[in-house]
DNA sequence: ATGAAAGCGCTAACAG
DNA sequence: CTGTTAGCGCTTTCAT
């Protein structure tokens, strides 16, 4: 072995007394390669310790059978549950993963795209950030047939494949549960309603309202960033209202848990004098008192479905461009922060 | 331009009437080349939208300007903290970084650091799983050449380079801070003492017990996993205690978290029964009741000096090879979950 | 079932 | 300052 270089298929070839092509092929489990040889090839191969050069087999391929994803953030429950839902699936069919994170900054998504852009991956899942505002910096995606898959924060109206949750449901399921524990006038708090899993809670919240045959009120809307410093502005402005809520549907546990904190600081009684519900069930949420209500989604399932049809699309068994729209199950999960009834319908005594 | 293809340096080369190796050069602003000509080259390549072939340049030039991260697990306000500070740096150098997790297990770490291997990253920073044993997965790395730096989760009595706090230091302080709030029997509850970090913060506790003329109680020690579950039976092993301990120094906030919780909900006041330090500040200390002491290390720091000596070695203007360790600096962050006495030393009212 | 040969796109030594 | 040339390691026709 010629120290410090690393051992080609060339040096396979020479040492069993083969071409190099039957060496490739043999590596590859091609069918026209005789047993005995293959397997003559690959345990030599396994012995000397060698390893394939990626680069030249896509230079030469031309694919890299790497997957490429950008999600907004990395700390929370639900977007690593759903970077194990990709992992699964991606490690049983081959596929490497990039995993690159844009901190909420569509400025760092737009860098990350063309990274992966210029790593030349297969195909692309993303979860877009707060304030990506448009799907220009895909476009070179599109252009050169790779496909990408969005999940979760998608784009309002977009003709693209996505893997999302049922938005307004959960924005009427969350609302419709403070109106059933007797809230009366419900705050929402909320990041920027052009991102659309926001947007479309909102619009849940307020067809909840409708239907219960409230007005919405738009100054009980409360936009804020989703971070610990949105979370105590909005419990401030609660606060300083006039006329104060009773109930809060917050779309987002953490914001949802300095939020609390903060009315619980200020002497409010939570859920007696405001009820909250939050959304993502994160950790967070069973270790702060009262335990928070909150919408739960099934991150994994996501992650895989998403991966699933990605590989499928490239493998050509299925097709993404049929404008897809997969749409994963949630619900309500039910916990102090919003129960001021009983089972029966009475005051809760707590 | 040929439709479905990517765009060569021969493509520029013929359209600019010059060779593709001066267009190779000029793209790299190489200094033998004229302003004018590098001024054409660039221009007209971004007009294209020509973009390089990494897997060409890597085949040939048999680096890759990628570094692989290796982490042990991605949803911890430290760890992603961490990520930020290489992020930054490895950016400002023009270094790509390919972020792997193992979820805590040694399994996936070994997998991942192949996978980077095959990926042939320049270089890598790892921190390691909680069950892994030994190095060997690394040894490729280390027969290579390849430089390998860990940060925080490091072999013990390795001779590789590491980039830590003082743990010992760490568990020192949070003991004695316990010590002076007035508690008389401390308990620990940390992780497996195989791991680097948990052994040493165990010395630092010990250390600070003996230093104040007290003997380490080995029924004291509790050792459980650091997820939800370790921290609730973590709790249950003190209650079951015949001689309750009125401190606790827990080696993670999270667990710490839960920890608390339980034993407040089994009628232990915190911290007038049982005082409480945590380590990491996580997010989660402030929002729980009453927040969490705890131990705060800059991670975006410990990130960045990571980022920069694996990148000096690189461009061979530092060594990690005179085996360095790196502390960063840490400190105590005193809040309600351990305060018993007010400032002047007098029991606190609250 | 195997081999010969060309070429993926880029870089670097060498020559001029 | 620029061009010629060879080759990084692999895959894939095309032949045999």
């Amino acid at each position: 072995m010629k120290k410090g270089k690393d051992i080609t298929i060339y040096d396979i070839a020479r040492e069993l007394k083969i071409s190099a092509a039957t060496v490739s092929r043999g590596l590859q489990d091609h069918p026209a390669v005789n047993k005995k040889t293959k397997k003559k090839i690959n345990d030599f191969a396994e012995e000397i310790g060698y390893r394939t050069n990626h680069f030249a087999s896509s230079l030469r391929k031309q694919q890299t059978k790497t997957i490429g994803i950008i999600v907004h953030e990395l700390n929370s429950n639900f977007i690593t549950s759903v970077l194990a839902g990709i992992e699964k699936i991606t490690a049983q069919e081959g596929y490497d993963i990039i995993i690159t994170h844009s901190s909420e900054s569509s400025k760092k998504e737009i860098a990350n795209a063309k990274n992966l852009l210029y790593k030349r991956v297969d195909g692309l899942i993303v979860s877009l950030s707060a304030d990506t505002e448009n799907l220009d910096h895909f476009q070179p995606f599109f252009d050169k047939n790779i496909p990408v898959l969005f999940f979760d924060r998608v784009e309002q109206d977009g003709d693209k494949t996505v893997v999302v949750i049922d938005n307004v449901k959960c924005g009427y399921m969350a609302t419709q549960h403070l109106i059933d524990q007797g809230c009366k006038r419900i705050a929402h708090v909320t990041s920027s309603l052009t991102r659309n899993v926001y947007e479309e809670r909102f619009r849940g919240y307020k067809q909840a309202l409708t239907d219960n045959g409230k007005t919405f009120d738009k100054s009980l809307l409360i936009v804020e960033d989703l971070d610990k410093n949105g979370g105590i502005e909005a419990a401030n402005r609660i606060l300083a209202m006039k006329s104060r809520p009773d109930g809060v549907f917050i779309t987002n546990d953490f914001v949802a848990a300095f939020c609390m904190r903060t009315l619980i600081r200020n002497g409010i009684s939570v859920p007696k004098d405001i009820a909250i519900v939050g959304f993502n069930n994160d950790a967070i949420g069973e270790l702060i008192e009262p335990e928070l209500t909150t919408i739960n989604y099934p991150g994994e399932d996501m992650g895989e479905i998403a991966a699933r049809n990605l590989i499928n699309h490239l493998k050509g068994t299925g097709n993404l461009h049929q404008t897809n729209t997969i749409v994963v199950k949630s619900n309500l999960l039910v916990r102090q922060s919003s129960l001021r009834l009983s089972a029966n319908g009475k005051a809760a005594k707590k």
